[in-house]
DNA sequence: CTGTTGACGCTCT
DNA sequence: TAGAGCGCCAACA
């Protein structure tokens, strides 16, 4: 019994999944929680709870439908954006991943 | 134990 | 197509 809690687990879960999707492909939140049993919501807070060189494409990971959460757009959304255009990933100026849905990336 | 908050998602209008 | 509201679940004070 790990002394880690499942916070942890599925934190390395999620850093496992996202650190797997290939250069100019993206993934969702929702994506990545039903592929590992768990709800977007816990994938958000390990998201948030990622520290600096936790995840090298935390930037990889957008809400449903490719879009990106207003919520981080204070800071954290303006850096995504840029590493995803940095990625070969356009965004539109409603904060939303263009041709998502070629882009659409699922863990495998 | 109770209340609040949130890097989300889906449905209705 | 776009916008607003509600629901789910777990962490935190």
């Amino acid at each position: 019994m790990p002394t880690s809690t499942a916070f942890d687990r599925l934190k390395a879960k999620v850093l496992a999944v996202v650190a797997a999707i290939p250069e100019g492909r993206v993934t969702t939140y929702g994506t990545i929680g039903r592929h590992l049993g768990a709800t977007a919501r816990q994938v958000a807070r390990v998201m948030s709870s990622l520290e600096v060189g936790e995840c090298e494409n935390w930037f990889r990971v957008v809400g449903a439908n490719g879009v990106i959460s207003t919520t981080k757009l204070g800071s954290v959304g303006r850096r995504q954006i840029a590493s995803l255009k940095a990625d070969g990933i356009a965004v539109t100026a409603r904060n939303r991943v263009e041709a998502f849905h070629a882009v659409g990336w699922s863990p495998g």
